[in-house]
DNA sequence: AAGTGGTCTAGACCACTGA
DNA sequence: CAGTGGTCTAGACCACTTG
C-alpha cells in the first residue's frame, strides 16, 4: 500500500491517486513538456505499488492526452495541443465538392483520399441511418468508404451513402485516388448542394481504429451531414470520423 | 493459449482477437443489443483466457461504445446511439445569450447551469490559450467554470474567460444557478455577439471526468470560441466539453 | 545488449447490485 | 445472499527501440 498518494474523495482507486499525483507534478513543471516519465518500474518502485497499476495510471492519462507512450523508448509529457484548424464559413460554402480537401494545407507525398472498400449496403445500424436521411431503402443505397491521408497519416475516415448503384468500377476499387464527393457527383451527374452538417464526438471503434492507426476509443470528431441536388433531392449522406487531436473545425459569424 | 480465436493480422493481441470475436458475435445478432454477455469469469472459461485478457477485451468494447458496463450487474449490449440534437443555424444565430440553454429541451427539476468555481488565472495553457483569443495578458482575465445539468445528469462542462474582473461575489458563488453568458454580460454592462466557434474532440482529462460523471477519455465534443462586443471587441472566450455520446449540433444550410 | 512498454497468467480481496 | 464487475499483487515472457 502506498503511503503518500492523497485520497480524495475517500475510496479513490490507488491508480487514480497516482494519476493524479503525477498529473500534479506535470502541471507543477516537476516533468516538463517534452520530459520523459520515469519507467514503469521505477515508478512501481517509487510508490510502492505493482506495475500494473502504474499502467492504469499511466493508461488514464495517455487517455486525457496528457502524455504520449511509445513503446520500447518511454512515456513523455505531451506539449500543448496545436492543431489544424479548418475554417467552415457556413455563409460562403453552398457548393458541395469535399471542402475538406480545398481546406487542408499543402500535402505530401501520399497524401490525398484513397478507396478503401465498397461494402454492400445491409442492415448496419450505419445503413439504417443513412436510409432514414436520405429517404431510401437501404437496398437502394451503394456505399464507398475511404481514407485521407495527410502529412503521411491517415487524417479521417470516410464513408458515402448515396440513392444509386451500381458504382464505377474504377471508382471503387481499393487504393483509387480521388476527390471522391465530386467523383461521386460527376458519376450521378448531379450537382450537389449543403443541406446539412453535424458534429459529434465518438470513440474509435475497432474498424476506424484500425484505418487511422489509433486505439480503439480514440476521441473522433465526427462531421456528418446530407448533400442535395439543386431541386432539394437528399443525395449523399456522408459520415467523416476525424482524429480528434489533428482537427478542429471553425465557423466565422462575423464579416471581415 | 485460445485455440479458437481468429489471428488477422499477425501478432494480434489475445484480447484485441477476442474483442473482435465478440463484435462479431454482436453484429451476427448473438448477443442482441439489451442483451447481456457472458460474466467475466464465464468469457474467461468459455475462450481459456485469463479474466484479465477478458476485460481489456471488453474494455476495448465500452471504449467503442460496443457495450455498457453496469457493475455489479453485468455488461450489456448498447442500442444504436439516439442523440440529443442540438439545432445551431448559423443564419440566424448572431445575439450571444448562451443558446446552448435555449436549444435545450425541457429540463427537469435541477437541471440548468451550476457555478462549480471561479479558478485563478494562472500561466495554465487554457489560460493562455483564452489570453491569446483575447488579445490580452493573462493577468487581466477573469475565470468561471460551470456544468450544464439536464435529465438529472451533468452533460456538459464549461469554462468561461473574460477580460475584466474582479466579478460579482455572488455570481462566482459554487452553486449558483443562472445562465452565465448572459450573467458576465450583464455584470459588464456589454452586449455580445459571435465572432467564431470551432468544434473538436478531445478525450475527458481528470478534472471533466469528475464533473461530468464518466471515465477519464470519454470523448466529449468541445465547442470553443469567441464573442465579441459590437465594436468588434473580444470579449468573452468560451470552452464547453459536452458528452460526446449525448449531444450532437447540426448545422443547417438550405432554406426552409 | 539493455531498457522500454505490451501482453498474459494465477490468485486474491473488495464494492456494488439485485433478489 | 450470491453474482457481478473493480482493484491490486507477483511474476513471467515478449516486442520494440536505441546504443
Amino acid at each position: 500500500m502506498a503511503t503518500n498518494l492523497p485520497s480524495t474523495p475517500p475510496n479513490t482507486p490507488l491508480y487514480r491517486r497516482l494519476a493524479r499525483r503525477l498529473q500534479e507534478r506535470i502541471d507543477a513543471g516537476g516533468y516538463p513538456a517534452g520530459a520523459r516519465l520515469p519507467s514503469e518500474p521505477e515508478l512501481s518502485a517509487e510508490f510502492g505499488v505493482n506495475r500494473l497499476t502504474v499502467r492504469q495510471a499511466v493508461a488514464e492519462l495517455e487517455r486525457a492526452a496528457v502524455v504520449e507512450i511509445r513503446r520500447g523508448v518511454g512515456t513523455f509529457v505531451r506539449p500543448p495541443a496545436v492543431r489544424v484548424s479548418i475554417a467552415v464559413d457556413p455563409r460562403s460554402q453552398r457548393f458541395d465538392l469535399g471542402s475538406v480537401h480545398e481546406a487542408l494545407p499543402e500535402g505530401e507525398q501520399g497524401d490525398g483520399e484513397f478507396v478503401v472498400a465498397a461494402p454492400p449496403v445491409t442492415g448496419s445500424a450505419e445503413d439504417e441511418e443513412a436510409a432514414r436521411q436520405l429517404g431510401r431503402a437501404p437496398d437502394g443505397l451503394s456505399r464507398l468508404d475511404s481514407v485521407i491521408r495527410l502529412g503521411g497519416r491517415a487524417r479521417a475516415a470516410c464513408s458515402y451513402w448515396v440513392p444509386f448503384g451500381p458504382l464505377p468500377a474504377e471508382l471503387v476499387r481499393p487504393g483509387h485516388a480521388g476527390n471522391l464527393v465530386r467523383d461521386l457527383a460527376r458519376a450521378a451527374g448531379m450537382e450537389l448542394e449543403y443541406d446539412w452538417r453535424a458534429f459529434g464526438a465518438i470513440g474509435a471503434d475497432l474498424t476506424d481504429a484500425e484505418l487511422l492507426g489509433v486505439p480503439a476509443g480514440t476521441p473522433l470528431l465526427v462531421r456528418e451531414g446530407v448533400s442535395c441536388t439543386p431541386d432539394g433531392t437528399p443525395s449523399l449522406y456522408v459520415r467523416r470520423r476525424i482524429d480528434g487531436s489533428s482537427a478542429r473545425f471553425v465557423l466565422h459569424f462575423r464579416e471581415r
